[in-house]
DNA sequence: TGTACATCAGTGAACGCGCGTTCACTGATGTAC
DNA sequence: TGTACATCAGTGAACGCGCGTTCACTGATGTAC
């Protein structure tokens, strides 16, 4: 039956975690106190020990859950559009990232903004900070599937790189479209970023349009050449 | 004279502000403690306040400065190519950004990372923080001014916003070329942010070549009607 | 079904550390006459 | 040029706060026989 003292252990995790996040969200990462944390529980701080042995341990499960729950909406997003509006996915993938950003920012500055100084992330954030990244992969499977290419010559270390990441992801994504894809994932992060840490106040007061443009541009970067087999510019 | 008190204090002034600069760069803006500088300077804490009112009121004059440095090191690239040349002149502008953040993480992380938890930037950061980027909106002048022209219709708010920031600087560019142009901005940053803050651990080692592609896609987008009036892509 | 023992959640006190900021003070440097 | 006073840099002690982490403990929940 599954054991009381267990069921109740999962639920006074889950507990913390969401506790932690709340804190997280009102103070920053930096500020995350053990400490706060089971004050608000109403218990002693040590007793937060027994759930998590520190506080960076407690800070990697936060990071992993973000980076799952960002995961999530990704994908959720992506999985709304037919398969072969390619533009469209893009479209739906992007704002979902956005939106997630602006409705969590200091879940969305844990995980992409400064690191928290003496804090290392482990090898069990991997995992989960590549899931909302192969929702965009695996588009671009589906654009080179669908006859779509980029056009250009990399640098040879950057296309070992590349193949590199394809290999071991197991992803039928040529090298120069998987680059042209990074260009337009960082277009993104930089501009969310830009947004969100306030480098548009009283300059942008509409970022809404502005990351619009940026999507569109970018959507016409990768997609240009999809439905017909044609890339436009780039001879760079 | 100019008087030896006043030669001393603009001295320990500046050496205040330097081992605060170090000590950013070795813990973090959080971690930015005036105690800590006290220690380093050989006095006892309180005589820091002698210097500066507050933590914050340093933090003030750390990111002050960091534009100021960033903003120079773009000036002086720009002005070392030939102002045709406007092509290089943003590789050379971007390129500068790059490496002065590469070169000094935790001050780019100052300026472009999470903002600290607590502390708002005064209205005396403003001017500093613009500094950079009027160097690439002269860039953008420069291009109207020889024909350059981005085609595309501008969402209306966004277009209204873009109009306000050029009357409030005083510049000749259109507000679709300035669009473009922050969404060049945009990228450059984003492409920053992931490489500094690890997002391309274990992806991408050679980061170099990677950022060369974003600053050449980039250009293509902004350049490819300077010289003939002509502009590819974008019916988005 | 009942007893004996092991597991484990939560307590309370403590260690040792750090921080920003205030305040009354001493003594040296500068200024006015 | 010399004296009287004002300015101001740096001291030392203190206030009040926070933090992560350890440790011996009690008492309840679970397990084996």
């Amino acid at each position: 039956m599954a054991g009381a003292r267990e069921r109740a252990r999962t639920e006074l995790t889950a507990e913390i975690v969401r506790l932690a996040r709340e804190q997280v969200e009102r103070d920053g990462a930096t500020n995350l106190s053990l400490r706060a944390i089971a004050r608000d529980l109403g218990m002693v701080s040590s007793a937060v020990y027994r759930y998590f042995a520190s506080r960076d341990e407690l800070l990697t499960r936060l990071i992993i859950d973000s980076y799952e729950r960002l995961g999530a909406a990704a994908e959720a997003a992506d999985a709304a559009v037919r398969r072969s509006d390619h533009r469209g996915r893009w479209r739906a993938i992007a704002h979902a990232i956005r939106d997630w950003a602006i409705a969590n920012p200091s879940e969305y500055a844990l995980l992409f903004g400064t690191p928290v100084p003496g804090y290392a992330a482990p090898q069990d954030t991997i995992a989960p900070a590549s899931r909302y990244t192969l929702v965009l992969l695996n588009l671009l499977a589906d654009v080179e599937a669908a006859g779509g290419r980029a056009a250009g010559r990399l640098a040879p270390p950057l296309k070992r790189d590349l193949a590199k990441v394809r290999a071991t992801l197991g992803l039928a994504v040529d090298e120069t479209l998987m680059a042209h894809g990074m260009a337009a994932w960082a277009a993104l992060m930089g501009a969310i970023n830009l947004e969100l840490f306030g480098h548009l106040h009283n300059v942008v007061d509409t970022p809404g349009a502005r990351f619009d443009l940026v999507v569109e541009q970018e959507a016409e970067r990768l997609f240009a050449g999809t439905t017909v087999a044609r890339r436009t510019s780039n001879r760079a």
